[in-house]
DNA sequence: GAACGTATAGACAACGTTGTCACACCATAT
DNA sequence: ATATGGTGTGACAACGTTGTCTATACGTTC
């Protein structure tokens, strides 16, 4: 910026106010200015701009993984807010692992990001309590905070989704009807078992229940266990997408009701067609952006807490009778 | 930090050294800052670190979409090179649109990203020739640069994959296979149709070839219109993930010997199994990555440009009988 | 006891912006 | 002729770090 104020001859404030488009600067002046910034090909450094305005004009967001099509599919929903804002998204995954999750927010955070978007992996948040005081707001999406940090959240219904499948099997004549779901200390996990456990009443049987990280050989290993069982399962209910794909392999074409929690691509093309329980990943990312925009244009408030509904899409593996 | 440094009872500069973990200072004094510091909350601003610096550790990538599981993927990979170097991902996705990735690369430029990973939409990268010349290195992936930039690549074997493809479908006695691919402006579409049309020889008919955006509508009517020819195609070979997914839908459970581009989840629970032409998009963005962290560590040399080979995993799509 | 080396600490400038204030100039009103 | 006001421009400080250089205190060596 100094070497185009003295090659346009004039003072580097008149360069800043072209730069900026601010006004009160002659048009030749700016005319003249424009003409040393494409001759030198200067370019502004954000960085300075930062130190003295105090704003990044960046969104920090921490997912579980880019990879995994549910939370890309959320990530794209905050890019698009975000730059329709004039902000820029510094995103990382977290692999599930708190310390990770830990690093990445208080990396954001030294970074001074603008706000916050986190899918939690851990339990305990009380590192980013500082960051929050000091003003940089955060929104939780897909599961909630830590004890005792309020702040806002966008999840989906899940026990009420877990109630919808269940009652679906049910209708459909089942009785027998087994859960495979994540570790139970995966917010969500835990709440779709609740929900499912909740609807089964009286036809609940712990024998029916799995709930592990998501491998092929350990779902294998569960589903066979029940299905050695003198009554086995006639219906299987998955916990999330990762674990109906893992199910759907390790059924091998065997034939079996099923219903999953998360659609994917291609459920319908399966045979049958692989009947879920659908959120709206993309609807979540752009709602939890827009709330963390509406945060960062002064809107206070308490903290909000939205429930998405979800809805049952049926494509016949959860119409199969037992 | 000055206020670190009062609290403290030291000089700022003091604290900048506890900070930092540079040698030099009492260890005595040396906790009374790091108490000062926890009791303040005091975290390092990046931003003005940068400044003085010059170094910003970040990485900008810029893919096509951040939604589709191809880019996600590589997304994923350059994301965990990045993290393991100590550098941040800066990332946005260009839909495609020239525009668009001219503005995410010139802004990622202005932040002063110490390097760039691009997948490009448009066809004309000058407007990258000063940052390059300035010293910001940057690698292409999945797509080359436009004319006239000499710049690292990593490419995949594109024109070979679609020879293999169709070899394999000839060899299992197709004489009408149909090239369904993306637009032509598309590098990737183009490399593939060249395999293609090249391997067919004489039994090129261009009656059997279609490149268009891949929309549900648009692939069903040319499909439609191939498939009422006198001599139908008895074969398909589509040229990336999205084509063969549409495809699929579009052929509605008919059967008809296909081999497609990318390989995709859930290609082998689909009945019959689904024979791609896999690439490792996981492997590309690792490589890409490595490759820009290699100039950022000052490797120079001329630009490299890799093509990474590609195989075909048979499945029984295409291996269909015509 | 003078000269020197080492360990620790601080003063100060600089990175490239932008906000505040002041100045010079000209046109218009008194 | 002098006051008033707007317009265009510039000087300067500040944002929060870090690199360079210097100062002090203390111990060691001749």
């Amino acid at each position: 910026m100094k070497d185009v104020a003295s090659v346009a001859g004039v003072a580097l404030k008149t360069v800043s106010r072209v730069v900026n488009g601010e006004p009160g600067v002659n048009p030749a002046t700016a005319e003249r200015v424009r003409e040393a910034i494409t001759r030198l090909g200067y370019s502004r450094n954000e960085s300075a701009r930062v130190l003295r305005r105090g704003r990044t004009s960046t969104v920090g967001l921490v997912i579980e993984d880019v990879a995994d099509p549910f939370y890309s599919t959320l990530s794209r929903a905050v890019e698009d807010v975000a730059i329709s804002r004039g902000c820029l998204l510094l995103s990382g995954s977290s692999s599930e692992e708190p310390a990770r999750e830990r690093e990445l927010v208080l990396t954001f955070c030294a970074r001074r990001v603008d706000g916050l978007i986190v899918v939690p992996a851990g339990e305990d948040h009380s590192f980013l309590r500082p960051e929050l005081e000091a003003g940089t707001p955060a929104v939780f999406v897909d599961r909630p905070p830590g004890p005792g940090l309020d702040v806002d959240t966008v999840l989906c219904d899940n026990a009420g989704g877990a109630r919808l499948a269940t009652r679906h099997l049910l209708s459909h004549g089942h009785r027998r009807i087994a859960f495979l779901g994540d570790r139970p200390s995966i917010f969500t996990a835990a709440r779709r078992l609740h929900g499912y456990r909740d609807t089964m009443g009286r036809l609940f049987d712990e024998r029916l229940v799995s709930m592990r990280v998501p491998s092929p050989e350990g779902v294998r290993a569960d589903l066979d266990r029940m299905l050695a069982l003198d009554e086995p399962p006639t219906a299987l209910f998955t916990g999330n997408g990762r674990l109906t794909v893992t199910a759907l392999r390790a059924l091998a074409g065997r034939p079996m009701a099923l219903i999953g929690f998360d659609d994917f691509e291609l459920a319908d093309l399966l045979r049958p067609g692989v009947t879920v329980v659908a959120q709206d990943p993309f609807g979540m990312g752009r709602i939890a952006a827009e709330l963390l925009f509406r945060r960062l244009s002064g809107e206070s408030g308490p903290a909000e807490h939205l429930r998405l509904p979800v809805r049952i899409v049926p494509r016949g593996s959860g119409e199969l009778p037992p």
